[in-house]
DNA sequence: ATGAAAGCGCTAACAA
DNA sequence: TTGTTAGCGCTTTCAT
């Protein structure tokens, strides 16, 4: 390996002045800057990255942390990622299983072997996990309240109760089944909320099925099984993904239930599932919330002042509500 | 920062010892073993990773490189991701504008920031790529004949032949049309010889009508758009991936067309798409071939024979064929 | 079985 | 403006 040494013999100055005139740091007389970059192009060399990783102690990197893969999870990563790249920072992806799983990335922070973390959902509390960030920037997807850990949030509150308004504008008092997350996640509760209050405004809405299904994958199946052998009757149902949703509808159309005749959907995030399968859906921006979440770390990173993007949700009504 | 030298001070040994204890290399009396193995854990003692990187010269971290998002894209990314973690090593995802960028990777993998390189996708030519084989493995997703890169290839030609007869058998000579991706790869490559192939031996079948879209992102709307104005009749169309297949019928529904009653149509891959919305496909086993590909490279990597799993694809025929 | 010492390649404090 | 030197934390010869 061609090293900073080499560089410098070559040039026939100083480790140091070489380094300099390659890292553009410090002084350097045009002469010689020139002579070292001639020989450094000559050479071939390129500063080795591993040295500068552990004498920087900083990688440049960004960790990008989810429970489990679904669809947007990957369209997050393609944003954050786009974004990153054009700051020179990569992106290192985990799929935690398990608390354990992820204490060991927070470790691999600490250590500086990544510069800030993007947490799609977290496995850990949000109290264990903020001691981290005095090694770094910390941002979640999930909605928190948490102050050191900065979530781009969309409170799911006034989304929900809108849909809910709607169905109500349109079909009337119907009865509304609920497909969602994890209980213990604050938009469940949100969602929650909003369910509630509406049942107290429209007592003749049955809201009372709801199912949870906090892993995403094969979700909208489990769901549709569910609804086809409840004895309840539904009118409506809204699912908290639209590949959640996409997926319940596949199946129930395979059981025969005609959407939306026999029964309304509704589905969340506007996905290309949404998009392709004609749900009903409210589009939160997910590009806007990555770009958001993304330059929240490179602005700590690189000291620049943030400004959040402010999101308008906006309900999308197509064919199947 | 607790170093290894603090540990050893501590343990009452030197710092050769408290190494050796630590990392389990090399002679060491059980007493200073535990004398260290304690201290260590008093002292909440970590190594710094990034110090083993730059000793050891390696990152433990496999770079992940694709042309752009799209969801086998996602897919392939969680199957490695998951493999690979077992394993201790590390998944840093790259998505490459152009071949200067891609050449960046192929540098970090050169100074041994990454270990071993998983394409999806490339953009410089194999016989570029193949040069930096010798840093360590490189295997891609995409087929190539090239000997130093690993490539879990299957063969599209029997399978696009599969579906062609299939066609033939079920609707006779009817007019196919075709979705393509790059025809700079081997892959479309293989495609347009078996439609040759076909109108050969069926000149009453129009074959005519042919489409590349090397970007999975907007393809099934470009298609449809494409569809929708020729002049052409058209009685099927196959299109090289489930997602693109998607969309383009959700587009030509929107415009009226009837599948599979006016078109019948055929997907590739068997995704999430073509499941819920019930597009006849080939399953290729993306599971499978992810496996192959990471398995390979950590075969590789930690000296263990490799066995590639055969993958037989299977035709699954739903409703819009 | 253990310790001393070298060195991976880079940057930065300090001296000149 | 440049060179000297120290040091980041770890592993690994080479002696002992």
């Amino acid at each position: 390996m061609v090293t900073i040494f080499d560089v410098a013999k070559a040039a026939g100055v100083s480790k140091s002045t070489a380094s300099r005139a390659i890292s553009g740091q410090g002084y350097v007389s045009q002469a010689s800057k020139a002579k070292v970059l001639t020989a450094a192009a000559k050479l071939g060399y390129t500063p080795s990255i591993l040295a500068r990783q552990f004498r920087g102690q900083s990688t440049k990197n960004i960790g990008f942390i989810a429970r489990t893969y679904y669809p947007a999870v990957g369209e997050l990563l393609k944003y954050c990622t786009n974004i990153l790249k054009k700051y020179g920072y990569g992106v290192t992806i985990y799929f935690t299983k398990d608390t354990a799983e992820e204490a060991n990335i927070l470790e691999l922070f600490r250590l500086h072997a990544l510069d800030g973390l993007f947490f799609v959902a977290n496995r850990n509390n949000w109290s264990y996990i903020d001691r981290y960030t005095e090694y770094g920037p910390i941002v979640t997807w999930r909605r928190t309240d948490n102050q050191k850990v900065y979530s781009s949030y969309i409170d799911h509150y006034p989304l929900y109760k809108q849909i809910l308004d709607y169905i109500y504008t349109e079909y009337g008092e119907i009865n509304i089944g609920h497909v969602l997350n994890d209980p213990a996640k604050n938009n469940t509760k949100a969602r929650l909320r909003a369910i509630s209050e509406y049942t107290k405004l429209h007592p003749n809405s049955d809201n009372s099925w709801i199912v949870y299904y906090p892993e995403q994958e094969n979700a909208g199946q489990q769901a549709s099984l569910n609804y086809l052998t409840t004895k309840q009757t539904i009118d409506a149902v809204i699912v908290y993904s639209d590949y959640v949703a996409a997926e319940f509808m596949s199946t129930l159309r395979v059981n025969g239930i005609n959407i939306p005749e026999e029964l309304k959907l509704f589905g969340f995030d506007n996905s290309d599932f949404g998009k392709f399968m004609n749900i009903s859906t409210i589009d939160t921006y997910l590009a806007i919330q990555a770009k958001n979440l993304t330059n929240r770390i490179i602005c700590t990173l690189e000291h620049e002042t943030f400004k959040e993007i402010t999101i308008v949700p906006k309900v999308v009504i197509r064919q199947t509500c």
